[in-house]
DNA sequence: TCAAAAGTGTTATGCCTACACCCATGC
DNA sequence: GCATGGGTGTAGGCATAACACTTTTGA
């Protein structure tokens, strides 16, 4: 990850994973190494892949996971979103000057917003980190460069994304209690929901099997475990729900 | 623009610019000089330059208008987008060496959708073509590299925003009559729309003022006028419509 | 037996849908 | 006067929102 020759120049990537844990929406964060600095996990577009593929790839290597829920959402672009790029510090105290002419230069930014099975994520940091770790959304502050905006920007597609497709199935174990989705959709969109109103809805949509099984080991009343039904969530994601004309 | 040094690299972006006249959508295309294909209008990203930036020069460009609606909304990175691309074959009839080492690689461009009126528009080709007209969605067929793709991605997007957001302040002129409104959506949607209910769900946004007076001129009856509540437009446009949850 | 969480059903409201009649205008 | 388009109102159905009681379980 020195050799930069691979690389389109000026072109970057940078990618919001989003985890699922003790009812919290979390993201996947990297602290730099000299700077201390927390920030997205990024990468760079090699001369014969697609932002697709290097997206997936930059997931693997941080998550190691595969077949990921990816999607672009926007491009950032601002000619002084690089400067000051406290990565570049980072290089200078790692005496690379390749790297360094690498990384002064100005970078256009597309962002993804990855969705991810918590327990299945092995988080690992990246050449230029020392760390990577889920975050709550709540302890994130002060992200490198404009990393804040993007992830702001991934959550606000996320919410928008929520209204007319189905979600939880990239973010929730393969077996799942109503009330584990219940507050998912809660945490995404920061509100409550009323329980019986929620079923109801989501029932609604076909996108779900009840399985006779109930969730044991917790305390009180045990619930029932639901699995996606693939073929209806699947239909539902290509279709979209209702829209409003 | 035969000398593309003040350009970055490997990065494009195209513009599907939509107008509505006569009851149609309409989109402004450019004719290839030499292959004549046609193309989206499209340009490069110069060096101290946001997307934006250059998108909104493109389109002053190509229509002689400022302050035009703009929405990027996605990037097209697949690497063989750009093979085979007809540009090159116009350059090299035209016989500019540099400028076909800049065609000859690969391009990375991000769409972007336009709104405007269609009557201030002035349309202009560029460098590489020799006409630029505007078109109707069903007579365009067989256009340039990926770029019936790129539109298909813009009407998609334009149907979705169009379940939350209002629309039409930037393709109508200033005053406009609630028949005309509704030929509007109806031609994004491709369905018809009943006349009563389209009323009512519109007035009760409150995005419309209606004006004393009558559209004069017209066979039959003469419709009322209405104009746009921008303070309340805006509101909207920031806050979207309802969404399900 | 009590507290906490989960299962389930009913009612009221409002929005969307479907539909009909009258009015103005040009031919 | 008739065809065409525009203005307006109403009834039914479906989805959403508000809300309460019962059941299970562990402590």
């Amino acid at each position: 990850m020195t050799n930069f020759k691979a690389y389109l120049n000026h072109i970057s990537l940078d990618c919001v994973i989003f985890g699922f844990h003790e009812n919290q929406l979390k993201v996947l964060l990297l602290q730099m190494k000299y700077t201390k600095k927390w920030a997205l996990p990024g990468g760079f577009v090699k001369k014969e892949e697609s932002f697709e593929e290097a997206a997936e790839r930059v997931l693997k290597e941080r998550t190691g996971m595969d077949n990921i829920f990816l999607q672009q959402f926007h491009v950032f672009s601002d000619p002084k979103r690089s400067e000051m790029n406290p990565a570049v510090k980072d290089l200078e105290k790692s005496g690379s000057g390749e790297g360094l002419d690498w990384f002064s230069q100005r970078f256009i930014s597309t962002g993804f917003y990855a969705l991810v099975d918590f327990h299945k994520v092995d988080p690992a940091p990246d050449f230029f980190s020392d760390k990577c770790e889920w975050k709550a959304l709540e302890e994130i502050d002060n992200l490198m460069m404009d990393h804040r905006q993007i992830l702001d920007k991934a959550l606000e597609t996320l919410r928008l994304h929520l209204t007319y497709q189905p979600i939880g199935y990239n973010l929730l174990p393969k077996k799942f209690t109503m009330p584990e989705l219940q507050k998912l959709y809660e945490t995404i969109l920061g509100k409550s929901l009323d329980r019986r109103n929620f079923q109801r809805k989501i029932l609604s949509y076909k996108i779900l099997n009840k399985l006779d099984e109930r969730k044991k080991g917790g305390a009180y009343k045990a619930p029932y475990l639901y699995e996606f039904n693939l073929e209806n969530y699947n239909k539902a994601l290509k279709e979209g729900f209702s829209g409003s004309w």
